[in-house]
DNA sequence: GGGGGTCGTCGAAGCGCTTCGACGGGGGAA
DNA sequence: TTCCCCCGTCGAAGCGCTTCGACGACCCCC
């Protein structure tokens, strides 16, 4: 192994010259730091990752904390997944992989032992049990997510409250006067992470700013459910022309169920939705929707640890906003 | 931070005998040991990760490579990683995650730098670039996938041709004596992983060895191909009685084919699959199939390294071996 | 009863890097 | 011309851990 003495002697300097050469955390001359780089490529020479850790007090390593349970939309966690690692790399860090199964413990293994400079922690419950762990940390960490108390914490995560309203303004802008959202399973509303009250709050918001008549319906994930509701909305609110929907495993199911009852979409009913592009896409009809931007929330939250690390404020909150991707199921109201 | 002179004052030890107590690498006695455990759980110790793996040069880390290429099937990938570093933990090892996007550069790096002390690469090509890296890297590595050539290398994935005959052999002991395998494009034949090759050679194997008619069709992964692929096989081979699919895009659109067709599944027709549970599953008539052992291959990698590591030798190659899950798409000749 | 092992522990030497203080030399200001 | 300061470089001191050799103490066997 070749190691730094090596690179200073074939470079007539001394190691530490070829340190600050490196991390150019002193100047050095561009006539030197030439030879020095030289040396370095003809030698082959890559500085030990251990000992760089061990004199810096940096690994230079984020870790990664990505969910298990189940309801989770797997392709979405990968793309968080891959873009935090494109980002990190930008940065010359590099990401460790830990499932939610390790829990705190695994949190604060990695964080204690040096391991990591830093966390990312995905899928943020309303009160997840990791938050008085991750305040006390002495790394920084970033949580994807909003939990109920986010005070003292740094969250990331698309603004719901605006996807909600954006939905019904679109809706709005096409003339349509009587929308509902139907939703997540009622569960979800209670416990979980919070995002699918903030929908809701936009949804209602917006309908009411506009003088929409709105209503609000969860569901449960399954396509009996799905057709249940559609018979319902047709049979109390026959004046209906726009819907939302936030619940990707029925979002098909209801298109089925509404086709089935007679209302085609979006000739007789505009439907738009909250979920993966993947999934909108796929429809038989496919659905003018919001996605999650994942590659946006990835990439974000490692620039805030990387403020955070290089000891720079950054705002508790950060909310992207949604975007509103076009596709066949909405039109103007006939 | 409370480092290992800090145990070893509180316990009244050398710091060696801390250490030794930790690695269990020289004996010490049970009254030590006790002594110094206490002494560590009250201070809450833990050793400097850097550290260690200055001294140690053992880092107790690996990196997992994962691919983003289009047409992999992203739940599988997550699977593959989330076992690999379950099983990572249970020998004290932590999970890099590396994308492919990276390429060798990266892999050089993680393990020139000493990031890691062994490497797992997943979605290996038949004439994959990164060979020669692993084969010349000082650390060992595992490929899930087996390249062209494989010698020199550590390589575990499903027995595909193995596979290949279960199917076969599933249909012919439900009495179909004619039968045909819809495989995955034609350019994966060509280049690509070459497990699709291995699934044709037990397919045609095990047909010949059970004297039935069989025929193997390449197809698109679009359902009008599908669709032409149905009409050309009633057309061509109008006794065929049983398919074995293995390409998953197509799978619910081939069924649907067949049935649009006015072939039920399974009263007329036994449809197989080589895919993803999950997929099988969720498809209109859930279908009898073979998947990928995710977890299995993960865990078995993790497992290869650690043998690797210790210095064991290990095979070069695993196969693990198919189990078909049996759903509604299949049943006896009628 | 002495020699040879083994057991349990210690001290010290490093692992390869960063960083701090120091220092010579040259340029600008006085 | 002198003084000061900054630029560019060096040497040395660690960072916190593992590991090697050494060394009593004790036991066993002949």
């Amino acid at each position: 192994m070749v190691k730094i003495t090596d690179v200073a002697r074939h470079a007539g300097v001394s190691p530490s010259t070829v340190s600050y050469a490196l991390s150019g955390k002193r100047p050095i001359s561009e006539e030197t730091r030439q030879r020095v780089e030289d040396s370095i490529r003809e030698l082959g020479y890559r500085p030990h990752a251990g000992a760089r850790a061990l004199a810096s007090s940096r690994s230079n390593v984020l870790a990664l904390v990505v969910p298990l349970r189940a309801g989770i939309h797997v392709p979405v966690v990968m793309q968080f997944a891959v873009s935090v690692v494109t980002a990190a790399r930008r940065h010359d860090h590099d990401v460790l992989l830990l499932t939610q199964e390790e829990g705190e413990e695994g949190l604060r293994r990695v964080a204690d032992t040096a391991l990591v400079d830093a966390l990312i922690v995905m899928d943020v419950q309303l009160h997840d049990r990791r938050l008085p762990l991750l305040r006390g940390l002495d790394r920084p960490s970033v949580l994807i997510g909003f939990p109920a108390e986010p005070a003292g914490l740094t969250c990331i995560d698309l603004d719901f409250k605006a996807a909600g309203e954006l939905c019904v303004e679109h809706l709005a802008g096409l003339g349509h006067r009587v929308i509902g959202l139907v939703g997540s399973p009622p569960e979800v509303y209670v416990r979980e992470t919070g995002f699918a009250q903030r929908v809701v709050q936009g949804f209602t918001a917006a309908a009411d700013r506009n003088g929409l008549s709105s209503s609000v319906h969860p569901c449960e994930a399954d396509p009996a459910a799905a057709r249940q509701i559609a018979e319902q909305l047709l049979r109390e609110r026959p004046a209906l022309t726009g819907v939302v929907v936030h619940n990707e495993p029925i979002l098909e199911p209801l298109i089925d169920a509404f086709e089935a009852l007679g209302l085609r979409v979006p000739g007789d009913l505009s439907v738009t939705a909250i979920c993966p592009d993947e999934l909108a896409g796929r429809v038989r009809v496919p659905v003018t929707s919001i996605a999650i931007p994942a590659a946006e929330v990835g990439a974000g939250s490692v620039e805030l640890l990387m403020k955070k690390l290089g000891g720079a404020p950054v705002p508790q909150a950060t909310l992207l906003p949604p975007r509103l991707t076009l596709r066949a199921s909405t039109r103007p109201r006939p």
